[in-house]
RNA sequence: GCCCGCGUGGUGGAAUGGUAGACACAGGGGACUUAAAAUCCCCAGGCUUCAGGCCGUGCCGGUUCGAGUCCGGCCGCGGGUACCA
């Protein structure tokens, strides 16, 4: 009998599938297609466990669809431009697209042993100039739909390494690289215009039924809608060109408890009276060098500085209110301006407080009599839900008592008979920056002629690809700043307008852009156009997607913007503008960390490898062990799939990491956990190899129930696999092993029994089921063999148990025949001992007879 | 702070409002073996006066013939998010 080798197996049934070149797709009207893709990698040069996760699930989606006569996409590409690739060039040498490509090339390489059913046909890279080259075709007819255009924008400039740093990269004030004290600059930078589709990108994640809640709903508070009244204030004596101070409230309804206006130290009338006034250009500067991170922002104090300056309220001309610059207002949400509110509002009201500004209550508790201490009287701020009624003492209109909502509505209607503003519908999302001063990226592919200002490039032109080297030496990323800056002759061109002399835009593309039409690339890989509309109409939308859920917000987001804005170019049919019809969020993979300390007392990390029992293998040196947390390199938690794919094999890893933990959740790599699923398939191995060997018996007595409990396996590890329930589904499939195992039905029952098992496991096990299809006679391969399908018969046994309940606690069970009638079933019930002994002869008050469930006695 | 999710044996977890703990890990006992490995069989929520009984899905209450599941209020953990006017 031959041991089950899964180095051996692997290897020739890969190549089996290679030669039969099944995984490849191509359009055909005979089948329905089914589009399943997983987030694609950056190639960092090694895989990890949880990529091996990720492409597990989307693989096994894959399998099966693939078994229930669906024509498949399943395509894998590399999310290859970005940071990591120039940090590694400037820390050790080198160039970005030799580290990269070699990268790919390394991972590609760890990943083809897991034997995953992927089109390599269709396999690209972003950094390839095929595709950034489409993207900047992209970017042309965007740019010609108005979908991105120019502004002056506020960033954080590191003066040493010479780039803008996003928000994530300052850290207390502090270029992460350098050190250096970030500067705020302004630069021009391109912009798309992803907030004029807010509206529209909030509305639609109602039609996306099979995204997860969770996912919608962060979604839908990243975009964030508000209502409210959008008016303003005439100012007395300003500045020229400023007669009035345009504020946004989405609490019109305390318009009369209002004590003071505030303007952003960016606000075009700060930038105007500090031009005269040096105290309040030193409080704006400052304003300004403050950083944007959380923590920052929490313990910064709130300040203000008094212009002098008054308006009039709106109601009353003789109401006057101060004018502050307060260094808590935004200048790119709502007008950059707003009424302070101190009775409704905490921060205001901690800035009234300190500015001696006076406080007015417009609403109190609609109960009296309830200890409550009006802000006034040195209350808090106070601040119900507005689904609360309360009661107004100073409100604008409507009833005395009712909800803030009402009041709210009713303020607005108000203020705009009145002609005070009018209602307006703001978002959080604003439009997404994707100028990135670096080199790794896609060129924006735009050029800058003296005469004719900015151009669009031909786009006979493109791609516009980034420059190697330097007059015939590789580039220098050693050298701080962005390499197509200092260029000597990249920059040169002629302008695409007048032909003149011209300087090509050195920005390069926000990597999110990549990764925002990948997807889409996939239905026509090697096309001379960004897509074929024929292959996207065939092929789109992504059925399945699957990832992690740290995308949940800016990946998804962005995509579903580009699809939209694909659609208004004509390289998407209109059914995508929504381009993934179902998304899973899968866990991650944890292990625990295992740590012992310096003669310092500094944390030192192991890798699992060199623990064992509890103690460092080379010096038995006990190890402290912390609790499972996701890998990463610094713990150095981490688990190598290449050394799990060489101990166990590819299907060991691919069973452990849907076996244990439901897929949405982390699951935790135990070696424990590894060993115990390789000794299962090694059973598994024997067990039906075994039966494949055995001659030809004659049918016995358990033949029926065998048979009967392989339609229940596949009807239960079919739903399994439909509803992402992979642990379940495998857990049906050892109950049935052990089954399988201890049955005594005959030699032909048993081969059938054994086909269904083999056939079940093989999305998740592919290598080791083609084994063992082909030992036990299955015709072809297994990937190409149709799903079995359940006998709804055999589903149901004749007799079943059902279990008796004396007052809902169950007291005994009763054998009947399936289809009983219900007073049959009571009857019985009634003569069981449990319950005659409980009953003593009286009548029971009620009898619930659940039909194939359950009976429950009430006495 | 606000929004969302989750709390089930020693552990990971299973359970359309209907037998709580499937399946697996770790553990205990046994068979085979000179021995070990491998394999196979059995036990296993807690308590108990043990052919039985009582308790048990974070805590308190409710709805229901029946609640891990639904509702209300707490507690704990995890995630998202915020000077957003």
């Amino acid at each position: 009998m031959s041991r089950y080798a899964a180095a051996e197996i692997e290897a020739k049934w890969q190549a089996a599938w290679d030669k039969a070149d099944i995984f490849r797709a191509t359009r055909t009207a005979d089948r329905p297609k089914y589009y399943v893709l997983e987030m694609f990698p950056y190639p960092s040069g090694r895989i990890h466990m949880g990529h091996v996760r990720n492409y597990t699930m989307g693989d096994v989606i894959a399998r099966y669809k693939m078994s229930t006569g669906h024509n498949v996409l399943h395509p894998m590409g590399w999310d290859a431009f970005g940071m990591p690739a120039e940090n590694a060039a400037m820390a050790s040498g080198g160039h970005p697209k030799d580290w990269t490509y070699a990268n790919i090339a390394d991972m590609r390489d760890q990943m083809k042993p897991l034997g995953l059913s992927i089109d390599w046909t269709r396999e690209f890279a972003t950094c390839d100039p095929e595709y950034y080259g489409q993207q900047q075709a992209l970017f042309l007819d965007f740019l010609e739909k108005g979908l991105v255009y120019r502004k002056e924008a506020v960033v954080n400039w590191d003066p040493v390494d010479m780039t803008v740093l996003a928000n994530e990269q300052v850290e207390n004030g502090r270029g992460w690289r350098s050190g250096a004290v970030v500067e705020r600059r302004e630069l021009t930078q391109w912009f798309f215009r992803i907030s004029d589709f807010a509206g529209d990108l909030l509305d639609a994640l109602d039609g996306l039924e099979n995204w997860p809640a969770k996912v919608r709903l962060m979604q839908e508070n990243w975009i964030g809608r508000s209502r409210g009244l959008q008016f303003a204030f005439s100012l007395i004596d300003g500045p020229d060109g400023h007669d009035r101070i345009e504020v946004y409230t989405t609490r019109p309804d305390t318009l009369n408890g209002a004590s003071f206006i505030g303007v952003s130290p960016d606000h075009p009338l700060a930038r105007q009276l500090e031009k005269d006034n040096a105290d309040l250009a030193a409080f704006n500067a400052e304003c300004r060098r403050m950083g944007t991170s959380e923590e920052e922002l929490e313990k910064a104090e709130k300040r203000g500085f008094d212009t002098g300056l008054r308006v009039r309220h709106p109601f009353d001309n003789a109401w006057e209110l101060p004018v502050y610059v307060a260094n808590f207002i935004l200048m790119d949400y709502g007008t950059g301006a707003i009424f302070g509110c101190p009775a409704h509002d905490q921060r205001d009201l901690d800035f009234a407080r300190k500015y001696e500004l006076p406080v007015t209550s417009t609403f109190e508790p609609e109960t009296p009599g309830e200890p409550y201490t009006r802000p006034e009287d040195g209350g808090t701020a106070f601040v119900p839900p507005k689904t609360e009624k309360v009661r107004y003492v100073r409100g604008v209109a409507g009833d005395e008592v009712q909800t803030g909502d009402q009041a709210i509505d009713a303020a607005i209607d108000f203020c705009e008979a009145r002609g005070v503003g009018q209602g307006v519908t703001k978002y959080r999302l604003r439009d997404w920056g994707l100028s990135r001063q670096r080199y790794w990226g896609c060129p924006i592919p735009v050029v800058h002629c003296e005469a004719c200002g900015v151009v669009p490039e031909k786009k006979e032109n493109l791609p516009i690809q980034l420059p190697y080297d330097e007059g015939g030496t590789p580039i220098d990323f050693s050298v701080p700043g962005n390499p197509l800056d200092r260029h000597p002759t990249w920059r040169d061109c002629a302008c695409p307008a007048c032909g003149a002399p011209a300087k090509r835009e050195t920005d390069t593309m926000d990597t999110f852009v990549d990764s925002s039409w990948y997807y889409a690339r996939f239905t026509a890989p090697r096309a001379e156009t960004p897509t074929v509309m024929e292959d996207a109409e065939y092929w789109m939308n992504v059925d399945q997607y699957i990832g992690g859920i740290e995308h949940a917000i800016l990946h998804l987001l962005y995509s579903r913007f580009f699809a939209r804005a694909m659609h208004i170019c004509g390289h998407l049919p209109g059914k995508s503008r929504e381009p993934f019809d179902a998304l899973f969020t899968q866990g991650m993979v944890t292990h625990e960390i295992y740590q012992t300390r310096d003669d310092k007392g500094r944390p030192v990390y192991h890798l699992p490898d060199e623990v064992e029992g509890g103690a460092l293998k080379a010096t038995g040196e006990p190890v402290e062990v912390i609790p499972s947390a996701k890998m990463s390199k610094s713990k150095k938690n981490v688990v190598d799939p290449a050394t799990i794919i060489a101990t166990y094999g590819a299907d060991t890893a691919r069973w452990f990491v849907l076996s244990d933990s439901p897929p949405e959740r982390d699951v935790e790599w135990t070696e424990a956990g590894a060993e115990a699923a390789h000794k299962h398939l090694t059973r598994v191995h024997r067990i039906v190899s075994e039966i494949a060997q055995s001659a030809e018996g004659e049918e016995t007595a358990e033949d029926e129930a065998l048979l009967r409990e392989m339609h229940k396996t596949i009807h239960e590890v079919t739903g399994g696999v439909e509803s992402f329930g992979f642990n379940a589904a495998i857990a049906k499939l050892y109950a049935f092993t052990n089954t399988l195992a201890k049955s005594r039905a005959g030699t032909g029952a048993k081969r059938q029994a054994a086909r269904a098992l083999v056939q079940l496991m093989s999305p998740m096990t592919p290598h080791l089921s083609e084994e063992l299809w082909s030992m036990l006679d299955g015709a072809g391969l297994v990937a190409q063999a149709s799903w079995p399908v359940a006998d709804a018969a055999m589903l149901v046994d004749e007799t079943i148990t059902l279990p008796v309940q004396i007052n809902g606690k169950r007291r005994g069970e009763i054998s009947v025949p399936r289809d009983m009638d219900k007073a049959e079933v009571e009857k019985t019930a009634l003569a069981a001992d449990a319950v005659v002994k409980a009953l003593e002869g009286a009548q029971p008050k009620k009898v619930i007879v659940v039909p194939g469930r359950i009976v429950n006695v009430v006495i």
